[in-house]
DNA sequence: TTATTAAACCGAAACGTTTCGGTTTTGTCT
DNA sequence: AGACAAAACCGAAACGTTTCGGTTTAATAA
């Protein structure tokens, strides 16, 4: 059916490696390279990357693993990814593993069966020993926005702990003494951080920490909603509240209008990740930003770099910041 | 480095074809079986399913091109279908395209280039050509969500024409006459199809039709942000809008809160597709859903059912419901 | 027991590339 | 023109499977 190198090399006479090394990028003479090209137009030859990918062992296929497509953080992320890989050539194989264990280590398996040439993964478990194991089977690993113990690889984080306590830091500045947090499952690194950052801002301020004012929203939109209430009910004196991640903040929003709460009045809110969301309420939300482009930038290079230039260094840490986009949603109380 | 099947031969005294045989599910003795799993086991062998494609001119691989993940719709639907398809041993690879024709045409070529076994796709393009050359030269294709002339494959779509009329009904039935809509890209079969419902229910109701009441907003948030403005200005009588997709409904939220409309004392809405969204807005938006996991699922069904039953039947389209989650956001004028 | 048949088993060949070691051609310098 | 080095070229072998046609083994019947 399709064509191929051997019929390339009969219609040109010329042999099967010199076909073979016209196509990866080696020399040939100018007549013969006339020759190949129009053999390949006139024959509608495209190398098969399979029968490649078995001589080669290696794919151009990178499995992208992460627990819920259907984040617009993660969505993002991946959409840019997949750009920017599919510009180097690398094609990408995506597993949701909705945020379940089990799931996650089979896409692993799923993956490595596959034989993609790397993984990059938002991981979900705590221990990273599956991840390790691919590692370790030759298979290089690069995290995203959460960082394993027990896994040593690339990773990309955004600086959540320094992000948090500047977002809080200015709810304080704003006069803001009894400052809710809604966090997420509790194991996830990005919570640890970003509740780290929270406590940061509370003890430079001299304020009490304040276990009632901590709610946990499991990540979740109804996790989100619970929390709001919950805080709110327990907390007569909390002026403000900071939501850590887009969809608790979606949920605590939702728990925000049900409760008729007004926003920055009776409650000051800021919240996480996701602009358009934040500009269409009302009042515009003040968020924490996450420079999702050089998440994405950074994750692929860190693969690229071991994948392609067979870098063998120590696996390093990448840090970003965060930003901040205000609204109205913080109220001077000074 | 990892195992072959003939280190299972070899190691267990058998053949290549019996191994190769226990592998594709058929019959071997008992003793054999024990054996073969026993070695199998010991040597962590794991069939690479690189050769296998080789040899069998099968990737189980599905390539999924999009317009863009980063859309809830889209990224819902591809969330789910990676799950089915993963539990049916396909590997999904997917393409964002940017909503760029060119870059869709780039993804064609890319994914064929990858052998995958068939294509999904939410098609930017008006033209099938492509995608027609794509299915001519054996490869399935089902499109989702968008009908395209020229192409005569499977495809699965939600009645956004009955769905609209009826949401547009229901601002008639409240008594609105002057119902603006604001659409998406012209030549989008959705796009059409929406505003046929739209039509349907105005002419039913013998309402005038008005083109001044109709504003494109070009699918994204700026554009559906710019419509609602333009709608506002020109038509002061104007008492609800429909607007025909979930990110055009965010711009058109974010416009509304600019321009200190109050909805739905000033204005009724209804919005389209993003449940959580809907909720979170205040009042709650009254939307028009789509069926996400059944579009899913019968996509992929249209592509397992052509690739695992070789079914040669010609292409045929299904058309789905859609739903409605009423709100606060629809004023009875009567 | 022997004949018959079905079920298991077998290895070589093939899928479409890349790569290795060696050969030919080209170009340059005397 | 001859010598030499460098560049271009070559085909066989290999990657790890599946498949084909044929052979052995087991199961059943006579």
């Amino acid at each position: 059916m399709a064509a191929t190198i051997k019929d390339i090399a009969k219609r040109t006479g010329l042999g099967l490696a010199t076909i073979s090394s016209y196509l990866n990028g080696g020399n040939v003479r100018e007549k013969n390279r006339i020759l190949i090209e129009e053999a390949i137009e006139e024959l509608h030859f495209e190398v098969n990357e399979i029968a490649r990918g078995l001589k080669t062992n290696r794919t151009k296929i990178i499995g992208i693993i992460i627990p819920e497509l259907n984040n617009p953080f993660f969505s993002e992320v991946v959409a840019e990814m997949e750009d920017i890989l599919r510009n180097h050539g690398y094609a990408t194989m995506l597993c949701d593993c909705r945020t379940d264990e089990k799931r996650e280590a089979e896409a692993i398996e799923f993956l490595k069966k596959r034989r993609v040439d790397g993984v990059i993964s938002v991981p979900v478990t705590r221990e990273g020993t599956y991840f390790q194991e691919l590692q370790e089977s030759g298979i290089p690993v690069v995290t995203v926005d959460r960082k394993l113990e027990g896994l040593d690889c690339d990773c990309v984080l955004v600086d959540n702990r320094v992000g948090t306590k500047s977002a809080v830091e200015r709810l304080i500045q704003a006069g803001h003494r009894n400052i809710g947090i809604i966090t997420g499952k509790n194991d996830v690194y990005t919570t640890k951080e970003r509740l780290l950052g929270y406590y940061d801002a509370l003890d430079e301020a001299e304020i009490e920490r304040d276990d009632s004012m901590i709610a946990n929203g499991q990540f979740t939109i109804q996790g989100g909603a619970n929390a709001l209430k919950e805080l709110v009910e327990k907390n007569e004196k909390m002026t403000a509240v900071y939501v850590c991640n887009y969809e608790m903040m979606v949920g605590a929003m939702i728990e925000v209008n049900e409760l008729g709460i007004r926003i920055p009045i009776q409650l000051s809110f800021i919240g996480f990740d996701n602009i358009e969301f934040a500009k269409a309420c009302v009042p515009r939300l003040s968020i924490v930003t996450q420079p999702i482009k050089d998440i994405a930038k950074e994750a692929v290079n860190c693969m690229l770099e071991r994948l392609e230039d067979g870098k063998q260094t120590p696996a390093h840490t990448i840090s970003l910041p965060t930003d901040f986009m205000g609204g109205e949603s913080i109220q001077a109380l000074n």
